[in-house]
DNA sequence: AAAATCACG
DNA sequence: ACGTACGTGATTTTT
């Protein structure tokens, strides 16, 4: 770039404004921690950062609008009459975009009797000045600063968000309004400016103004010329209005010899203050911003303190001795996530005062390894690769996190954060990501290591009395702990997958996707690419006039229940719904899982235990937990999985068990009543809403409808909703759930309590005190509240079904280990588990998987296991 | 990187 | 009037 003084001067007052609107609808999501709404600083921050980056000044000023009175309103009293209050949220944000300013090393200036405007008109005139020539570019959302514009300057007006500015030259102005800077103050000058609530000529507007201007080049002109105008209406106007419309020019001139006390000296950008800066995204609860300054450089982390020194000791030789003590860390380093076939790196253990680390694999083989941990199951995983089998872990800092707050991720950075416990740098810095993943130099590595250990160990006193506060430590030590070993050994046993019978579906595929690609381009006419909803849209609404239903963001939508409605219009639909359905199966499931086969013949899937925000569990690389059942064409994937040799799989569910927690966590009598009783809970639930005395009365379409009711109570109904999924009016649906509520009270008594106490408390919990923090309870948009409101009566239900699952498969794990039975679990499916049964096993095993199932919790309604089993998964259904 | 779609409980 | 069912992950196309 040109070394050329660079002057950005910017309409603080208007910039925040537009900052303050920009995030308008996340009004209730920035919050610091003290209460004040942060939106419009967050805002103006990412707004000024962009314009800063972008424009690269060497001189910057921030100019504010000082008061309500300036010289305009001594000339003209309405002068910005009439407008509405700003808001109290958008003014108590206004000193701290200035003081956040001032940390950022910008000036702000502000001048009484005088706007924004005109500190910067007579700025940019004293930077224009022949032997100081800066260029300049002003930063506002009025447009009014148009008349700025010169050879040097160019004014950049804010349109939309925080990113995008219209920017207009000399240039763009003549292209786009045909106009030179003088006379866009006579444009305003005819026209008026409702927003500063002066009038102009009466019935000149835009257009107007912009003819007689293109007509007569002036204000003065046209004045000296107005006689000479053929009578008219407007005529009469503009001569009756001469006084205003001069006093309207006055008005929109901006007056570019203001007193102003600041030179363009006193302009130039100076260093951030890091350590200030720090402390105010602390305040302001910036996390990104306050990351970003830690990372921006080195002097900087010096500078805010928080880069200490780190010191460690590399152990390269096996022959060490070590003593643990009770409080010492153990961490293992891998570059990739997928710790079945990535590497160990390295790792390092200790505590805060003495931290060794190491890359030699083999060590971990002889040492004694502590047992305060971060992922264990990871650990554990990468340990038994290693042969060497990882003692119990007491304390696992990412399971600890997790259980405190899943609102953010659980990452070692996060917990440093949280718990104020020291400096470390993103993996992301250290590794890179992406296609730039790759091993740093050694002592870039093991500092990162070392300052994990002092992270984690600073971290834990804090997170421990964090779990007692919480009632958490048991749902640390007898919940999560003990399952991610479970989940270890399930990970580690994998299933086998039988290669050929995937091929052998694959194969049969590929000849139906044939077929069926070939059909449908002879029913649409053309050639297209049926996997590209775009091309799909064009050729179903377009060229084909289906009526298109739903729309998406970026055109037609083309999803299942748009499709169904069409199917009967159109042959080519039926087809492209079986064409999705099988191209689904065949991309997902069958040339999906054939590369995650190991060379064991087992797929390892990882179960992810610290992510979902009620409590469950999630699977990857690949994904078991939703292989295909509802259709048969899917269905058929799981014939290749299959048990080892001489054994049988058993596939063990819950019936109903959210309906069951819900029944006993609301205790509504009604429904505790239906499952004591052993009924069928839809067909129950139908009698008691649709008023029918036998259950042999019920047709399976209100037994359809009242499992519908039923799904719809456990996700936290509303009318829409569930009209939406029966296809009735919102009308009958209100019906439904009213009804619904009175026949069921306790249930709308839990919905009722369970919202008011997420208000209250700021979170909901599961019957094993798992949280979820539902910040958004209290929010004034109608939809976002309502989302919160839902996930406050979902969460505890969905959570504490979870939380049975997960105790059930630690007793049975425990009964299997004791017993020594040969019986592995394999799988776990949200409120089903898979098992590895050798034959002479099945009998008792079956017994004990159902009680052991059945009795992990008490609750006020029995719980209930169905049993299959097969040769295949296919079978065990 | 986001959006659209669809697989599961 | 607003415009949504709760919780996930993988693949493909589009930007």
């Amino acid at each position: 770039m040109e070394n050329k003084n660079r002057l950005l001067l910017i309409d603080g007052s208007s910039i925040a404004f537009r900052a303050f609107f920009a995030l308008y609808s996340q009004l209730d999501r920035f919050r610091a921690p003290n209460g004040l709404h942060t939106n419009a600083i967050f805002a103006f921050h990412t707004m000024l950062s962009s314009l800063m980056e972008r424009i690269q000044p060497t001189h910057v000023l921030i100019a504010f609008d000082a008061g309500k009175t300036t010289f305009r309103t001594e000339m003209f009293a309405d002068y910005k009459g009439g407008r509405s209050k700003t808001p109290d949220e958008f003014r108590e944000q206004l000193p701290f975009i200035k003081e956040m300013i001032e940390k950022l090393g910008i000036r702000h200036y502000e001048l009484a009797n005088y706007e924004a405007d005109d500190i910067i008109g007579t700025l940019d005139k004293m930077a224009e000045a022949p032997d100081v020539n800066f260029d300049v570019t002003i930063v506002t959302g009025d447009k009014d600063m148009i008349q700025l514009v010169d050879g040097n300057t160019r004014v950049e007006i804010s349109k939309k968000g925080v990113a995008e500015f219209e920017e207009y030259t000399t240039a763009y102005l003549m292209e786009k309004m045909g106009l030179t800077p003088q006379q866009f103050i006579d444009l305003k000058a005819l026209m008026g400016d409702s927003s500063d609530n002066y009038p102009g000529v009466t019935k000149v507007g835009e257009k107007t103004a912009l003819k007689l201007l293109q007509e007569w080049g002036s204000l003065e002109n046209l004045y000296a010329n107005v006689e000479t105008l053929k009578a008219s209406k407007m005529k009469e106007n503009l001569i009756a209005d001469k006084d205003m419309a001069f006093l309207s020019q006055r008005l929109a001139t901006i007056n570019t010899q203001a007193p102003i006390e600041i030179s363009l000296e006193d302009t130039v950008l100076q260093p951030k203050k890091i350590a200030e800066l720090g402390v105010f995204y602390d305040e302001m609860g910036f996390a990104q911003f306050k990351s970003k300054l830690l990372t921006d450089g080195a002097v900087s982390d010096d500078a805010i303190g928080i880069k200490e020194e780190i010191s460690y000791e590399l152990v390269s030789d096996d022959s060490v001795s070590m003593e643990i003590s009770p409080d010492d860390f153990f961490y293992l380093e891998t570059l990739g996530e997928n710790y079945h076939r990535e590497e160990i790196i390295g790792f390092a253990w200790g505590n805060v005062d003495k931290i060794y680390v190491s890359k030699n694999v083999d060590l971990l083989k002889q040492l004694n390894l502590p047992e305060n941990t971060y992922d264990f199951k990871k650990n554990r995983v990468l340990l038994n690769r290693l042969g060497v089998q990882l003692s119990v872990s007491k304390f696992d800092a990412m399971l600890a996190k997790y259980l405190i707050s899943t609102t953010e991720d659980n990452k070692i950075t996060t917990i440093a954060r949280l718990f104020d416990a020291g400096y470390v740098a993103s993996d992301e810095e250290i590794y890179g990501k992406g296609t730039k993943l790759a091993l740093p130099a050694d002592e870039v590595m093991f500092e990162h290591l070392a300052r994990k250990i002092r992270v984690l160990a600073q971290a834990k006193p804090k997170m421990i009395q964090e779990l007692v506060d919480n009632e958490q430590l048991q749902l640390l030590n007898e919940m999560e702990l003990p399952l991610a070993e479970v989940l270890a050994k399930m990970e580690i046993a994998g299933i086998f997958v039988n290669q050929q019978t995937l091929e052998q579906i694959g194969a049969e595929n590929e000849e139906k996707l044939a077929l069926l690609t070939r059909e449908i381009y002879d029913l649409a006419g053309e050639e297209f690419n049926i996997n590209s909803p775009k091309q799909l849209g064009v050729i179903l609404f377009e060229k084909l006039q289906l009526p298109a239903g739903k729309k998406t963001k970026t055109g037609y939508s083309t999803a299942v229940d748009v499709l169904e409605e069409l199917a009967t219009m159109s042959p080519v639909v039926a087809k492209i719904l079986e064409y999705r359905q099988i191209n689904k199966v065949q991309s997902t499931y069958v040339k999906g899982l054939i590369p995650q086969i190991a060379s064991d013949g087992k797929i390892h899937t990882r179960y992810i235990q610290d992510l979902t925000q009620t409590g469950r569990l999630s699977s990857v690389d690949p994904n078991l937990q939703n292989i295909p059942v509802r259709l048969e064409e899917g269905r058929k994937i799981r014939k290749a999985f299959v048990p080892s040799k001489n054994a049988i799989l058993l596939s063990s569910d819950y019936s109903q068990i959210e309906l069951r927690v819900l029944a006993h966590i609301s205790g509504d009598e009604h429904l505790i009543d239906a499952f004591n009783h052993g009924a069928d809970i839809h067909t129950s639930t139908a009698m008691r809403v649709f008023g029918i005395d036998k259950p042999e009365a019920v047709t399976p379409n209100d037994r359809r409808n009242a499992k519908a009711v039923n799904f719809g109570v456990v996700y936290g109904i509303s009318d829409f909703g569930l009209a939406r999924n029966l296809g009735i009016t919102r009308k009958d649906a209100k019906n439904y759930i009213e009804t619904y509520f009175e026949r069921y009270p306790g249930i709308k008594a839990y919905m009722e309590n369970i919202v008011r106490e997420a208000r209250d408390k700021g979170f909901v919990e599961t019957m094993s005190h798992r949280r979820r923090k539902i910040p958004d309870i209290n929010a004034r948009n109608f939809n976002v509240r309502g989302f919160a409101e839902r996930t406050a009566i979902n969460s505890p239900i969905q959570g504490s079904a979870a939380d049975i699952l997960k105790i059930a498969m630690i007793n049975l794990d425990r009964a299997l280990t004791e017993k020594g039975y040969k019986t592995q679990l394999l799988l776990q499916v949200h409120d089903e588990i898979i098992l590895d049964v050798p034959k002479e096993e099945l009998d008792v095993i079956q017994k004990l998987v159902k009680e052991t199932m059945e009795e992990a919790m008490t609750l006020a309604v029995p719980l209930k296991v169905d049993e299959n089993t097969g040769q295949t998964w296919y079978e065990a259904k």
